[in-house]
DNA sequence: ATAATAACGAGA
DNA sequence: CTCGTTATTATC
């Protein structure tokens, strides 16, 4: 049922009439009446009987394309019990709106029929296999809303199966469904392409050479089996090919493929890569800023079995696809990868379900490794692929931190205001042996504190010497820790009375950097307009993080500047964050013995930076996790924050039966006169948290309570 | 939203 | 004890 409504997040029976008979297939869209008027809603499944004594008809099949696979539907029921959430909303996520033109355009060209055989026998599904893609054993209960008595295995160490692959993935729990059938309820074609015997071409593994695990795990990936790999990305690697590569070896195994990244800039590039290992027309991208028809469009293809290989941003996540071998995602720590509508579910997690459910390879790879994949590798539910120290030192760029020099910090006038001198003569150096020179700059306004306006020094609050921030352009500061706002500021340092916001965007940095380097052509790259590439002779690009092109034969200098601005923001991720940015941007120089210099203008004491000059993101990504464990923090543990008026937010954590070792925290207040509590358990105890808010919500709804309360698991950002 | 149903209280 | 009103709850 197409209804938001928590309370009846379950399925309804209807009756077929005659003349729908045919059309009614799983997977398709209806109209029922319910409640007096006309919903929309999705047919899950037919049945010959019904528990229910007196069944309303079927309105109307919207259309008998069964856009809802099965594999899908499972998929989205569990995602939608992950997040507390319901399968209406992750339904929303899945199946993108209609759009009746393209579907006639596709389904005229293919038949609308594949696997799921009308009338075909439902399996009562959940296999239920113990275990999270984190490797954390789940709890007993399932609310999937499912069968009868509600419990899975408590244990979660699931008996080696058969299929347990010895290389390049993960041990102990590769648990495939219990009895070789896809959730359709047909024999799953995924297992017989594992057993089926070797002798298919095999994929050259070209760059995956440079990463011992390389081969074995494109190896795996053409034997259909499930290796889970977590890759760190060697700085100049050119992810995209890799990623092809992957898909290449997959689709060689005769199995099909779902990519997802960021934006759409490493889309193209992704694309372009792909179109070149695989040809035109084996793969369709999948975003929600194509536009709805083409977005409709290759969702169509990929259901109706035209291609095999989906790409996209978030909204590929749920792409259909046939015999899926492989899921990925590029650059997992991008914040774009979060979903901003309910159930807000991070595309990672849902990927990674994905690979859970089925029998399906998973690759989370990036420059810099995420707390939540280090979590992957440390409970060995993925193996970490990565290069050897030597390899990784020969394609370092040469790295070297500098301090913000004072001396040329306070003297607001002159033209190389924000350059410390190691970042100005490196950046000279480079120009002079005609190379491209990146400087990274934080957007505008993405750090909203604020500095002197007269001696730059930042303002800190005068009680807890906390960040002081502007809430709008003409707001009074107020500090972003305590909350107490500062009317009448005087800087400690030169006792000025005026502020200003303290990062200064790329266009002014443009100005700067501009008149520091006479002659130099200047090229910015950011939110208005973003570079994909550069050419390679001397000159400046000013970009934003995530906007930075790619200059033919790498940089011969990249500065990263006003990284205390990135280090200091009062967020969890702060570091992890820094050091992310960092490398996506170092990642673009070239090698140190090919000239590459980075300079990062930072403390080479902080851990973040230590982690850039060695290039080793595992290290850090270690130390956050274990961080993340003392502080009780995800991903060590599951999180759900309650967002609503205050009244609202009381009321919904009364009525919820939250496992006994919960801890629920806060009140802190969130904007526009809410607040919000957190509820933190053990990450055994996730799937109950979620089922046991889930069902709260639930009792809200069904009495109609006013005030909305948003409930979201482990949110991006905690405070 | 709306209908069925449970709960309640007043008057016979 | 019954009827009429109101709160509650389920909605195929």
């Amino acid at each position: 049922m197409d209804v938001p409504l928590p309370h009846l997040d379950r399925p309804f029976d209807y009756l077929v009439p005659e003349a729908l008979d045919a059309d009614a297939r799983p997977g398709v869209r209806v109209k029922v009446r319910f409640a007096g008027q006309l919903v929309d809603g999705w047919l899950l499944e037919r049945a010959e009987s019904s528990e229910h004594p007196k069944l309303a008809y079927l309105e109307k099949v919207v259309s008998p394309v069964p856009v809802l696979s099965p594999e899908v539907a499972r998929l989205a029921r569990a995602v939608a019990d992950r997040y507390a959430g319901s399968l209406a909303d992750v339904l929303r996520l899945a199946v993108p709106p209609r759009h009746a033109r393209a579907e006639k355009a596709v389904t005229t060209d293919t038949p609308p029929t594949d696997e799921p055989a009308p009338g075909g026998t439902e399996p009562d599904g959940s296999p239920a296999d113990g275990t999270e893609p984190d490797g954390s054993p789940a709890d007993g209960t399932e609310p999937d809303g499912s069968p009868a008595d509600g419990t899975a295995p408590a244990d979660g160490t699931a008996p080696a199966d058969g299929t347990a692959p010895a290389d390049g993935t993960a041990p102990a729990d590769g648990t495939a469904p219990a009895d070789g059938t896809a959730p359709g309820g047909v024999p799953s074609e995924a297992a017989d392409a594992g057993a089926r015997p070797g002798g298919r071409a095999e994929v050259d593994p070209r760059g995956w050479r440079d990463y011992p695990a390389g081969p074995a795990l494109l190896r795996a990936l053409t034997d259909g089996r499930p290796a889970r790999a977590v890759w760190s990305a060697l700085p100049g690697e050119d992810w995209a090919d890799r990623y092809a590569d992957a898909v290449a070896a997959t689709v060689a195994g005769g199995r099909g493929a779902v990519v997802v990244v960021a934006d759409a800039r490493d889309l193209d590039r992704l694309d372009a890569a792909l179109t070149a290992v695989l040809g035109a027309g084996r793969h369709v991208r999948l975003a929600a800023a194509d536009g709805p028809a083409r977005r409709y469009r290759a969702f169509l293809t990929a259901r109706t079995g035209g291609v095999d290989v989906v790409i996209g941003t978030r909204a590929a996540m749920f792409a259909p696809v046939r015999r899926l071998g492989l899921v990925a995602i590029w650059d997992d720590g991008d914040d774009l990868h979060a979903e901003p509508r309910a159930p807000y579910p991070h595309a990672r997690d849902v990927l990674l379900t994905r690979a859970q459910l089925g029998d399906i390879a998973a690759v989370v790879g990036g420059y810099a490794r995420t707390a939540e994949a280090q979590l992957l590798v440390e409970t060995g539910w993925a193996r970490e692929v990565v290069a050897d120290r030597a390899v990784v030192r020969a394609r370092t760029p040469a790295m070297a931190p500098t301090g913000d020099d004072p001396q040329l910090a306070r003297d607001p006038g002159a033209a190389s205001a924000r350059l410390p001198s190691l970042a100005w003569t490196t950046a000279r150096d480079a120009l002079r042996a005609d190379l491209p020179v990146l400087v990274q700059v934080p957007r505008r306004g993405y750090v909203p504190s604020v500095a002197c306006a007269d001696c730059r020094a930042p303002a800190r609050c005068p009680h807890c010497a906390g960040p002081l921030a502007l809430p709008s352009a003409q707001g009074t500061p107020a500090c972003r820790w305590c909350g107490r706002v500062a009317a009448a500021y005087a800087c400690p340092e030169c006792g000025g009375r005026r502020l200003r916001a303290s990062v200064t965007g790329a266009r002014r940095t443009a100005e700067e950097l501009g008149r520091a380097f006479p002659g130099v052509p200047v090229r910015t790259s950011g939110r208005e307009e973003v570079l994909a590439t550069v050419p390679g002779g001397a000159g400046l690009v000013i970009a934003t993080p995530g906007a930075e092109p790619v200059a033919e034969g790498g940089y011969g200098a990249v500065l990263l500047l006003d990284s205390w601005a990135l280090l200091t923001r009062a967020d969890l991720r702060a570091g992890e964050e820094a050091l992310r940015r960092w490398m996506a941007a170092a990642a673009l120089a070239r090698p140190g013995t090919a000239g590459g210099r980075v300079v990062v203008v930072a403390d080479g004491a902080l851990a973040p930076v230590q982690a850039l000059l060695r290039w080793d993101s595992a290290w850090f990504a270690a130390r956050e996790l274990a961080e993340r464990r003392e502080l009780g923090f995800p991903p060590a543990v599951r999180m759900a924050s309650v967002t609503g008026a205050a009244e609202a937010v009381a009321d919904l954590l009364a009525g919820a039966r939250l496992p006994g070792d919960a801890e629920v925290l806060g009140p802190v207040p969130a904007d526009e006169g809410r607040e919000r509590m957190l509820v933190r358990v053990p990450r055994s105890r996730a799937a109950a948290m979620a089922e046991a808010l889930h069902a709260a919500a639930g009792q809200r709804s069904a009495r109609k309570a006013a005030d909305p309360v948003r409930l979201q698991v482990d949110p991006l950002t905690l405070f």
